[in-house]
Parts: C-alpha cells; structure tokens; sequence
DNA sequence: CCGTATCCAAGTTGATACTG
DNA sequence: CAGTATCAACTTGGATACGG
C-alpha cells in the first residue's frame, strides 16, 4: 500500500473530482483529457514515428502499415488541432507536406514511456 | 530535441516496431496494450475510486455519476480479466460484491500519475 | 444488492474511388 | 504527393426491463 506513496506523487490524483468528470464533457479529469488526446486508433504510433523526426505525408502512410489516407489525414488534423504537432506545406509541385512535434507534443515522452515500460510488464506477466 | 533524452528513458520505445502493430491484434506495441487496458470509457474513473481503497459495486455506482450498471459491469469484467483488479463476492443475503486492485492494478499508478501531470498542463495552456 | 438481457442510437474505422 | 468524398461495417455506449 505504501509500497508507491514514497516512490510518485500520489496524491496529484484527487485534487480534481474525477468521478464527476462526465457532466458536460469529458475533459474536467486531467488524465481524461491525455486519453483524449492520444487514444485514437493510431496516435500513438504517430507519435511514435514523429519522435523520430519530421516526417513527410507518404512517409507515415509507409511507416504505419494498414493505414488508409482518410484516418492518416484525420488523426493528423486532430492531433494538430490539440497542438501536438506541427503542418508545414510547402507550395510547389508535387506537393510536399512535413509534420512534427511541437514543444508540446514532444511533453508527451514522459507519458508514452511509462505507458510503454508498464505495457511491457503487463505482456510479459501474460505469458504464464 | 536533448532536452529529454538525458531525463528520460527515451529509447525503451523503439525496441519493439510498433509501426508493425496492427497486423493481427493491437498487443504487439506495449503502449497499445496500456491503452487497451486502461483506455475503456469509465475505466481510469473506476481505478482513481479503487486506488482510494476497496469498493462495493454501488459504491462505485453512486461515485461514478451517469454510468449505467450495464456499463460498470462491464468495464469491472474486463479490468478483472486484464487482471487488474480483484472481485471479491460474499455469499450472503443481499448479496455484497468488493472490488479492489492487484498488485498489477497497482503498478497503473505512475501511468495515471503521468498522464494526470501531462493532462494538467495540457488543460492550463488550452485556457491562452 | 448485484447483476443480465435486449434493443437501439451514435460514434469510429475502413474500402474505394476520385482530385488539384 | 497529399489529400477529399462517399458509403458501409464494426464497435461502443446507453435506456430500459427483468432476475437470483
């Protein structure tokens, strides 16, 4: 019980009344909003691919098998949208369109890390 | 772009291909499978209640206002199946039914922590 | 008290074809 | 190259009623 109280700030968590979260809309919980942000079908993987660098449309498309260009371009406009990454369109023909993190969307390494190590755990614990 | 590579552990995420995750099921990229555990529609609101302590089944229908028993139910089974939290039933009349976490319940905390701290900042900058 | 069963509305994702 | 548009399939969530 005490085992985690020394180890993370636990009590970060109470200070919004999240079991009211859901009157009106669903951004009154902190980690509501994360999950907002980056629960879509294929964000993290996005994401993923951006904290490797600037990527290119069709690169994406590549790197992210089983992806249709719909969902690529909506998932992109959403992220965009919550300032996750940057658009950059470069006028010419053919047309070339970069994307990237922003300053803000690069504040969500912590998170995807402990989401990755605690996954990993979790796979591994499967396995009995 | 160093600003988090010296405080975090960045490269834990790229040594499984998660570009390749959704051939199949969505578990072969951990931080997929961190999702799926957590990501249901009430599911970190039900954690937030058990980190507080051990729960009746309406308690938790009273605490989490607007879910449905249908709901609460279901995102119970699925958390107890994932193996994240424990169903404890009394044979009695009326019935008593406690639910609490596992120890790899537990192990969620520094992943909701995470996302509480990004979510935070995320909700203050949204106000500009 | 703690559920299950059924039906339905809404949202999400995908397949496919087309365009500046 | 980097998208849009349209339609269909699938998934999710909720309202309601009933049961041990």
């Amino acid at each position: 019980m005490k085992a985690y109280s020394d180890t993370f700030v636990l009590n970060a968590l109470p200070d919004v009344d999240c079991s009211a979260a859901y009157q009106g809309d669903r951004t009154s919980c902190p980690v509501e909003s994360t999950l907002a942000a980056i629960g879509g079908r294929w964000k993290v993987l996005i994401l993923h691919e951006l904290f490797n660098g600037t990527r290119r449309f069709g690169q994406l498309h590549r790197s992210l098998h089983g992806i249709t260009q719909k969902m690529l371009t909506q998932q992109l406009r959403e992220m965009e949208h919550d300032g996750l990454i940057h658009r950059e369109v470069y006028t010419q023909v053919p047309p070339k369109v970069e994307y990237s993190l922003t300053d803000l969307g690069r504040t969500l390494h912590p998170v995807l890390d402990a989401m990755h190590l605690w996954g990993k755990k979790y796979l591994d614990q499967k396995k009995d």
